[in-house]
DNA sequence: ACAATTATTTCAAACGTTTGAAATGAGTTT
DNA sequence: AAACTCATTTCAAACGTTTGAAATAATTGT
């Protein structure tokens, strides 16, 4: 009877189960939902025959039905970066937890991909919206168009750094790069270069006010010429490196940079030239990637931005919001700590 | 009046518009879906309300209708393994240019986890899925599921390896493997050793037949001394490698291993035990990773296993099969060729 | 002016659930 | 035996769409 079904590819719905059982469809609903007022038996009767027949409850139309669909949309701007995968970690650990699915969506940072997520998870109506946004990102109809219906938002990692009225779950960057900044200062380096990432993203100056608050505290002299900026692109990045390393007056022996994979440019190419001191200056970067244990000159640490945290901040605000325990519009700004990972 | 709507959180539906627009809700719904038999003028009215309104579509409400989700569910370990986000990378992108929507589920190799997603797709009414199984997957059940409510599955990757019955696409590790010991041999290599991977893994095997193949092809002797197996962990490699370099007569001057961070952790212990020749010994692995840029003593090339080859590969013949341009029966098997990526 | 044609709009049912209200049935009480 | 409980089941409407069939309106030909 089963093998009938499932050729002719009828679904099992509530209504053949009833018919299945000559009951109306609403005791099989009740049934199966374990409603008090539904007979102890028949609930046996109707979970049995539904485990047999191997019913599927049909979300779309519950989620007709409730108004809701369980489901928390992401957008981010890649999977590539561990950064993300990290955070999505946290996200569905919490999430799961609390009966939410999610969606993932990447904008691959470009503008007219993330406007088309946006617009997928609206339709899909996501009951609530986490959000890394692209580079590109300056207009936030698209993302607007939640909180007009009542859906919150809340923006991770990279925010709209202008537009206060929004939701944020922000790593504390300045405090991780203030650790850094005074931990090379403690085992005695004077001379700390930092090279900062692309101007553009809105966290660049607050890991440079780390960096410099660190040496005002510490009464470390503050040199621009130790100050340089890159972006992704492994010539900048070089051409940054050399105009760091340029006055041999004053010449650093560490140095704090932006990103890991910016600072593995940086350390490649120091090398490459045999740069006297390589051996000891000592670095640290943001990411704590995984494949620094196989690098030959590692970094002497990593500012770990504890992704996972993020993301678990990220899920319990929005599902707070989600359930009206926080207003949507009291909007809400968290900020995770970083951690100084030493290597050893 | 757009505010008012919103403010209640009445959310914006056909009937709505057509209350406003005092036409029904048929002529409403048949001037978005831009019916000919819909007058222009009318159109024009309908479609500059819906606009003016935020109007957006219920996917839930669509879904019931038409029973289908233009949704393709994805399951797979999960996405700190570069190989699945590129593999995503390749599924995505034609999924979105036929106008199909991807969810990602990770099972973080832990069966009940998998079975969690897989529920959770089906209940969603996914119109296909793309799976690679946890490692734990032997009883196929809740995957069996979707085949049998007539759902389409591809298994990517890693699949069941003595269960014939199904969609398969997978990399031709066979071939990537071939191809990496005959490179190794042109380079005058007499004396290679082959670090395999887990052995419940069902393409170990095609990789080390790569491997023997190629050496019985170019008449290089066998030694099985030459051959040991790990796992992911450090120390079972580490172990590994002292076997393969134990003998002082038959010792290798290259190295082909399963997968390339197994092979980082080779040739970090072997650096670090100062081994006479490991300036001459050449490697090579699975993977390509970015990093490979970074490290001192890089692998001499990587096996290329074109993730978002795979990934396209799968979708493809995924949606063929929602078409029904292939029977679901009609099982296939897709081998995606590696390319040797020699590094400069 | 009237039928015949064509263009346009509306009706009504369906998709698979949920759920409060109404109906039924079986005991209990008087 | 009628009236009242209480447990259990069913009714019916609703969620937001789509779509073939039926209805209506507009246009044409005679």
């Amino acid at each position: 009877m089963r093998l009938e079904k499932m050729m002719n590819n009828t679904p099992v719905t509530l209504k053949f189960l009833a018919e299945k059982l000559k009951m109306s469809v609403s005791t099989v609903s009740k049934a199966l939902n374990n409603y008090p007022t539904i007979n102890e038996y028949t609930k046996q009767r109707v979970q049995e025959m539904a485990r047999d027949l191997h019913f599927t409850p049909n979300k779309s139309a519950i989620n007709l039905k409730e108004k809701r669909s369980r489901i928390i949309g992401i957008i981010l701007p890649n999977l590539l970066d561990h950064f993300f995968t990290r955070s999505i970690y946290g996200v569905e650990q919490f999430a799961t937890q609390n009966g939410y699915n999610v969606i993932i969506s990447q904008s691959h940072d470009d503008l007219e991909k993330e406007i088309q997520s946006a617009n997928m998870l609206l339709r899909s109506r996501v009951d609530g919206l986490i959000v890394a946004i692209s580079k590109h990102t300056q207009d936030f109809a698209h993302l607007d168009q939640f909180e007009n219906m009542g859906i919150p938002v809340v923006y991770y990692t990279r925010n709209p750094s202008f537009n206060l009225s929004c939701h944020k779950v922000l790593g504390n960057t300045f405090q991780g790069c203030y650790q850094a900044t005074k931990f090379l200062i403690d085992r005695g380096h004077q001379k700390i270069a930092y090279l900062g990432g692309p101007k553009m993203i809105n966290f660049t100056h607050d890991r440079f006010n780390g960096y410099i608050n660190a040496l005002k505290d510490n009464q470390v002299p503050f040199s621009s010429e130790l100050v340089a900026y890159t972006d992704f692109d492994k010539e900048n990045t070089i051409s940054a490196i050399k105009n760091l390393f340029a006055n041999p007056e004053n010449m650093p022996t560490a140095l704090v940079a932006f990103k890991e994979p910016i600072l593995f440019d940086a350390i490649k190419y120091l090398r490459s030239i045999n740069h006297p001191n390589f051996g000891e200056i000592e670095c640290i970067g943001f990411g704590n990637t995984s494949f620094i244990s196989y690098l030959d000159s590692p970094p002497i640490a990593s500012i770990e931005e504890n992704p996972e945290s993020v993301g678990e901040n990220a899920i319990k605000l929005l599902i707070q919001l989600i359930n009206k325990e926080i207003d949507i519009q009291n909007y809400q700004k968290i900020m995770v700590d970083c951690k100084l990972v030493v290597h050893g």
